[in-house]
DNA sequence: CGTTAGCACTCAGCTAGATCGAGTGCTAAT
DNA sequence: ATTAGCACTCGATCTAGCTGAGTGCTAACG
């Protein structure tokens, strides 16, 4: 257990580091005025504080330095959550204000603004499609041997494929094929749609069109999970901008982890609810080890609907980011519910 | 007009600047054997060449370098196209041999093999949705208040957005709309769709709904030219690996510009048909007036569809890029005919 | 006369040494 | 328990000197 003192020169120290990136001295901290000890009694708990593991020394001489295992401390229990700006509020709101025509934009906007509010990298992960029940299916002919497949979810989410028309199938028949499908799929919840696929609509099917097991197969690769959900990123080279990364090898690993889907999917999966912190090797992809993660859900009536994120230096302002990924998570949840409605 | 020792020797320079990113000397020119003379010789034809415009020196004492003017007169007289190798050859071959679902997918894996093949910057424009026709609309209610309204080109692209339903308007009036609108502007050249819509549908819609300025308006709105390309960006940090790319703020000023669509529309925009090299200054955006462009179009029937770039530094490779580019362009518009039929 | 050998000269890049100063740890005084 | 004082450390910065690749010029050569 840290003592008043220990936890208040903590947190002076890594509030410092954050703002000027440059390891931080018992002087310093002495002439700040809000610890009212002289360099010498500083350096005594600094001394301590490093044996915890909480700070580290770059070099004999330098100052410390918050190790991750001090950040974590600091968020789990020193962290001043300021709020957020008028100005980033007001930002924020007037973007939700806005009349968007397809949630795509909602989401890839909301990236973009996220990242400019911070001069971090944005990561937004659009809403999934999980729970969500089939509303509309249609196939348009393009010519002869193909057609479009197209899927509307009940959230108002547009799927589409190309795929193959079976020989021997004719206008009419695929008439008929969309009219059962509609029929027998909507609002049927996407998990389910496979096995309603087989049970119902197979035997169905096969009263009025021949060859049907191969039409089967092309609906189901049509409707077949995409539930992959979205990735809009956005400010992904503000990392640039941070002094710790003036190195471009280390900065080309990160931009190519982010351009890596599956990466980036590593990185978020299996997040729980709410706001979280991934300080350093807290997170799972190595290329970002010098990074932190933070993240936060947005739901609907308590259905978690996908993650927002901000991706900054391990030595980043936890306060304002987390602040802000709150506020936007929030607003984010009610503008989707009012899109829903 | 240069002799054709001269030729020789600038022929020289470019390609093994290309190599090596070090200034090119007379003596290392000397030894490579294809230029049977004495560093002497050679030092004052490079110093005519320099006096031409066509090579420059980093500073006294350092080799010479090619200037843009060089790699201009490089790519316009000198270069030999080696032709791709067959490993290349089989790779694009097999990724267009592969099955995909959506052209997104095809365009989209194109650039992502174009920037592994060349390590440079891969950006490719979709095909543009200009001259198709419209082959489907259909309006999915998705809540009393709003709408997906889904298009399908003549191409197979689709296109949607979510719409307002103006109030009172019913489930029948909606069905109404549809079956009306595709009677009038299925195979409907998009640029026409407008006037059609206007003057053909206008009247037609009044005598069985009211209201039909609002929806005129909305149906308007969803039909709208989305005509904008859209961009797949493929290996945009390999200018990283570049010597002269060593500065962080140099590949965040290219990276930043790579991010804005605007920026990258401009550099495309109005790009002759077939091969096409931009050189440093020559491009349109100050960005990356430090790079050099190398565009190809792919067309069906005589009508261009897009385009297939490459973003590499001014010292390119450019016999590869370009047979690359010659190559990829042509198989792509095999693929998009066979896929359009 | 074109070509080449020779030579003085230039200059970026590297290395070694000197200096500086921010910051520490320890000890002794308060 | 706190703090002043002091010796010490070590990265950062600066300078001077050296090295070597490369040039331009001149004179000799075939």
């Amino acid at each position: 257990m840290l003592s008043e003192r220990q936890r208040m020169i903590l947190t002076a120290i890594v509030d410092d580091y954050i703002r000027s990136a440059e390891p931080v001295g018992s002087r310093s901290i002495s002439k700040r005025g809000d610890v009212a000890y002289s360099p010498a009694t500083i350096r005594n708990e600094m001394a301590d504080l490093e044996e915890l593991g909480l700070l580290e020394q770059p070099h004999t001489s330098a100052g410390r330095i918050p190790s991750n295992k001090g950040y974590r401390y600091y968020v789990d229990h020193l962290i001043r959550l300021g709020g957020i700006g008028e100005q980033d509020m007001l930002k924020i709101r007037s973007f939700f204000a806005e009349k968007m025509n397809m949630w795509e934009e909602v989401v890839g906007h909301a990236a973009t603004i996220l990242s400019q509010l911070t001069n971090y990298t944005s990561i937004v992960l659009g809403p999934e499609m999980f729970n969500t029940t089939l509303k509309h299916f249609q196939l348009v002919p393009i010519n002869e041997t193909s057609a479009v497949a197209i899927i509307v979810t009940s959230t108002g989410h547009v799927e589409h494929r190309t795929v193959a028309i079976p020989e021997g199938i004719g206008m009419d028949d695929i008439q008929k094929i969309v009219n059962l499908l509609n029929a027998k799929l909507a609002n049927v919840p996407f998990i389910k749609v496979k096995s309603v696929l087989h049970s119902e609509v197979g035997k169905e099917l096969s009263r009025f069109v021949d060859r049907c097991e191969h039409i089967l197969q092309v609906l189901e690769t049509a409707l077949a999970e995409n539930q992959e959900p979205k990735i809009f990123l956005s400010g992904a080279t503000n990392i640039m901008t941070q002094p710790e990364f003036k190195d471009v090898d280390k900065v080309k690993n990160i931009l190519d982890t982010l351009e890596e889907t599956s990466k980036l999917m590593q990185l978020f999966q299996a997040l729980p609810e709410g706001i979280q912190v991934r300080i350093g090797t807290e997170n799972s992809v190595e290329a970002i080890n010098q990074c932190s993660l933070i993240t936060a859900t947005y739901s609907y009536e308590g259905q978690s609907l996908g993650t927002i994120g901000i991706l900054g230096p391990t030595r980043m302002d936890y306060g304002k980011v987390i602040s802000l990924l709150d506020f936007m998570s929030k607003d984010l949840a009610l503008f989707m519910a009012r899109w829903y409605k």
